[in-house]
DNA sequence: GCCGTTTTCGGCCCGACTGTTTTCAGTCG
């Protein structure tokens, strides 16, 4: 949503304005604000449009001030608020404040002293060595600005979650052999399953915290010690990822590990709820507060605190303030499906296309993954580059199919080897195989690799028209993005959503770490319109099958439960749930 | 500037670490 994110640019850089004059509390405002919009599912001009101001005010966090604000920079692309505060320090704040260590002070007489106002200024200065003479700064403030520069330089900033696990869980195995290490947790965004995280929190409990951080700091892999303290330190690793680890006592693990997943919202929520009742939250317990001090009272898990707060126990991938709390207030939260709920997997490829193993051996890994069954859906003939199936091959696949499942039976491997298609949806949203050889399938996914440029009606009319097909199954990676590669073509979801109630076509949320498409906000649509989804893992290798547990953390994300994904059901019963 | 399960006015999350300082402001999460 573009749109909504240079709006939330702008109040980003109000807020950072504001900071700069020392003046509380209004900042805050502009923050939770742009928080929220840039979290928000439609296009925010079109939410104008529909209801006027009245209808942005009802955006939480936005009130009468901002809703005018919000409108005047519809109409004119410009806020007058703004560019006022902005001709009175007229620097680069969007580059600026990316600057890690820089805050809006710093800016503030970096500007007011040197006359920065940009990053290639702000450089100059500092190899010059004109910061080290600012009263307030020294000598380190101005290597550490250098060294920042340096890394925003050849940094994207984020990181893929399925790439950063398998590296945050070398760094936990090797902390857990530690004397004196009691429970080991991976906690901040990775705990929350974030399709993409900005850096990993790793949280220890302890009696003997110091050879752990003397150990932590020291590592092989850390880049440079950013800070590190008693209880608290952060490095930064040589694949540039920043890790904080933080240790506690046994008694406060809960409280820690509820303050240091986050997100950030979810506990300003949290600790608001916890003053209402005369109590503190802090990353150390739950506290009673009176005359004779503080008293604990609870602390030790997560649950004891949600318990004592009035809220049913919310799970991490729930934890963005985005009405959670309410539900959990209410008793209403969704029963979330679970890591080992998948029974089958309905889109896996082989080296019949562009996979890199049989449909045996992919069968046999899938088994040994807790599958039960799965569908081989090899790209068709349109995918010319994977040497895509035509009606001929297909029918010989199919025959293939039925041997290795004769094969597996006699073998002892209790799987079950569907008969499927990934079918490309072509420019007019015809198939790329005949209604012929689809009806003989048992699964058919159908999916767009091609006119991502297509306009909105054009590729919304091209899916809709895929999805009335009576042999079309389950719609593969609806949006079509790769995170942090391609953006997803342009499509009305919401259209989408209600054709595939309309027709039962299943929408699936592929596992892919760079796919994850759905995306969880689209997940939650399709769990309140009663829409089914699968999981798929689309393994192009036997070892692609554990990137399930990615599609499962989206679909968790989305609130969704096990009635509504397809192949968390038994075979028999999943067939039902596809179309007829 | 926003908001309401004590409030339409008076509140607004909480603590660790760093660097430049001699007691703390700034930044971060």
């Amino acid at each position: 949503m573009v749109f909504n994110n240079s709006l939330a640019e702008i109040f980003h850089e109000i807020a950072e304005y504001l900071d700069m004059d020392n003046i509380p509390f209004k900042p805050r405002a502009y923050e939770k604000a742009a928080e929220i919009i840039e979290s928000l599912e439609g296009d925010i001009s079109e939410i104008y449009k529909k209801g006027g101001l009245k209808s942005l005010e009802e955006i939480p966090g936005v009130g009468v001030s901002m809703a005018e604000k919000i409108e005047e920079f519809i109409k004119t692309g410009k806020i007058k608020y703004f560019e006022g505060l902005k001709k009175k320090i007229p620097v680069d704040m969007s580059e600026l404040r990316k600057v890690e260590g820089l805050g809006p002070q710093s800016i503030k007489k970096l500007y007011e002293k040197l006359k920065i106002k940009n990053v290639g200024e702000l450089e100059k200065a500092a190899q010059k060595g004109k910061i080290r003479e600012l009263e307030g700064f020294g000598k380190k403030s101005e290597e550490k600005i250098l060294k920042s520069l340096e890394f925003l330089k050849k940094s994207s900033g984020r990181f893929l979650l399925g790439s950063v696990i398998p590296e945050i869980e070398d760094i936990t195995e090797h902390i857990k052999k530690l004397k004196g290490v009691g429970k080991v947790t991976i906690a901040g965004s990775i705990r929350r399953m974030k399709e993409t995280v900005g850096d990993a929190d790793i949280l220890v409990t302890s009696k003997k915290p110091e050879p752990i951080m003397n150990y932590f700091v020291n590592m092989p892999g850390v880049m440079k010690v950013i800070s590190s303290g008693e209880t608290k330190s952060a490095i930064k690793l040589k694949s540039g990822l920043n890790v904080d680890l933080r240790i506690v006592p046994e008694e406060s693990y809960g409280a820690a590990l509820n303050y240091f997943t986050g997100s950030k919202a979810h506990n300003i929520a949290l600790r608001e709820i916890a003053i209402k009742k005369g109590l503190k939250l802090n990353e150390y317990g739950l506290f009673k507060i009176s005359g004779r001090g503080e008293k604990m009272v609870a602390g030790k898990t997560e649950q004891e605190i949600y318990k004592a707060l009035g809220l049913d126990y919310i799970e991490p991938e729930l934890r963005e303030n985005t009405g959670e709390i309410e539900l959990a207030r209410e008793k209403n939260l969704p029963k979330l499906v679970g890591y080992s709920d998948l029974k089958g997997d309905l889109q896996v490829q082989t080296e019949w296309t562009d996979g890199s193993d049989s449909i045996e051996t992919m069968a046999r890994e899938a088994s040994k993954n807790g599958l039960e069954y799965i569908v081989i859906t090899d790209h068709t003939k349109r995918l010319a580059m994977t040497h895509g199936l035509d009606e001929k091959t297909i029918l010989k696949q199919m025959s293939e199919i039925d041997k290795v499942n004769k094969k597996l039976k006699s073998s002892g491997i209790k799987i079950t080897v569907l008969k499927g298609s990934e079918c490309d949806i072509l420019k007019d949203g015809s198939l790329d195989l005949p209604d012929s050889v689809l009806s003989k399938l048992d699964v058919v996914g159908a999916s767009v690799h091609s006119y991502f440029n297509l306009s909105r009606e054009e590729q919304t009319e091209r899916i809709k028209k895929a999805m009335q097909n009576k042999n079309v199954d389950i719609i593969f990676h609806p949006t079509g993005r790769v995170i942090q590669k391609r953006e997803a073509y342009d499509v009305d979801m919401d259209e989408l959503i209600k054709t595939a109630q309309k027709t039962g076509t299943v929408m699936e949320i592929d596992a892919y770490p760079e796919r994850l498409d759905l995306k969880d906000e689209y997940i939650r649509k399709c769990v309140s319109a009663g829409v089914k989804m699968s999981i798929d893992s689309d393994a192009h290798s036997p070892a692609h099958f554990p990137y399930l547990k990615y599609g499962l953390a989206e679909a968790r994300r989305g609130f969704a439960e096990k009635k509504d994904i397809v192949n968390a059901w038994p075979l028999e019963k999943m067939k039902t749930m596809l179309k007829k």
